[in-house]
DNA sequence: TAGATTGTTAATCGATTAACAATC
DNA sequence: TAGATTGTTAATCGATTAACAATC
């Protein structure tokens, strides 16, 4: 078995991702570990040793060739498949979210909505009508659903959780405000929490204003 | 000058603030690193370690006092006082933020929403109307405002910032699929990149699908 | 006081950076 | 071939965990 990579190199792979898609879109061919590195402030031997989790993705002398790195770290990270998305919680950021056009881009469509307001019923979102939650249960039985996404409150998330795991779902990217934790191991969870993203910048922005305040 | 708090314990206090409050909700009155330990799935040594880079919350055979800790993280976060927020880019994503009720009861108050969108103009969302983006200047002279949402196409993110940041904004939260930086070293800055988190949920995902097809 | 648990130092582990031989 | 730059090993740095003396 080849040596397990850590989540702290996983995380950096999007970003990866993204700068070579600026440098496509730029028209630039190849660029060098140390080219990225400027551009992306992390050091040259990062960027490589990360590729290198991977495979050898350069060539001595040359450098990387940026649309084919591209395309190799789109498929590391799956994008070379469509990912049906389905999206429990169709308030605001449950619609958000299924507003966003960019995800669509990277292959995850989003294939079904569902709530538990009646007032939504009807609704549509790009296509996709509203369903109650009591459809959920024969949604996922009759569909390709890969990944839901939980946008309600927490109270509910758990439950509704453990539910789409039994259903077979194989990720849950929750933004409930818990730590969701599923016993199938199979199933990943991505836990994002915006308020803690709101906290760490309140954080920072207070230091900065004590550390002024002390100067004074 | 005492030694600077690493971010990587900075990111785990929103996450202790989090399980206190819920240990509060419970009634909990105190608590060790041990029990602590248990149920945030981390080790009580880290709890201890974390807690003491701010000082020294615990007794010695006791523990610490929940409701007290609760409140001594929330002061470190900044939480004791209003932090007023700014939101530009009023679409999906920005109106979801808005009505996003958690955020006032940690003292975030959205106090502004702006977009170029001329159908936008005239709306409210939980009292504040929508303003168009030339307003943007005169508001934020005559009012205070901490902390900028930017949830707007990446193009224009930059230059919004740029402008927040000589209309002396403290802090930036950035939506926007673009990293970005900020000349001024006391604006502080958090790129949140949705995209970013769904592919690194899409590559745990990936990842367990490839490994269940080797050993079929 | 005895037991419990912190605060803190020391040890370990893992991630990042530096260096350089391999090679295009 | 000479120059450039990767892939990879070794060195460093920082973060996590373990251990235990201090102390409530």
């Amino acid at each position: 078995m080849s040596k397990e990579i850590s989540q702290a190199v996983i995380r950096r792979m999007p970003r990866y991702y993204r700068y070579l898609g600026e440098l496509l879109d730029e028209g630039v061919e190849r660029i060098s570990s140390n080219e990225l590195s400027a551009r992306m402030k992390v050091t040259a031997s990062q960027i490589r040793q990360d590729l290198n989790n991977f495979g050898g993705f350069g060539q001595q002398g040359y450098g990387y060739n940026v649309q084919f790195l591209y395309e190799e770290i789109g498929k590391i990270m799956g994008l070379n498949e469509q990912h049906n998305i389905i999206i429990i919680g169709a308030g605001n950021l449950g619609q958000a979210l299924a507003n966003y056009v960019k995800f669509e881009k990277l292959g995850f469509v989003i294939v079904g909505l569902f709530d538990v307001n009646p007032e939504l019923c009807g609704k549509s979102i790009r296509g996709n009508k509203i369903e109650m939650i009591d459809k959920l249960e024969e949604f996922v039985k009759t569909h390709k659903v890969d990944i839901a996404t939980l946008t309600m409150p927490k109270e509910k998330a758990d439950a509704v959780a453990n539910q789409l795991v039994s259903l077979g779902v194989h990720a849950i990217w929750n933004f409930a405000h818990v730590d969701l934790e599923v016993l199938d191991e199979n199933v990943v969870v991505e836990n994002v929490h915006l308020s803690d993203s709101l906290m760490q910048l309140s954080y920072n922005m207070t230091k900065n204003k004590r550390e002024k305040e002390t100067l004074e």
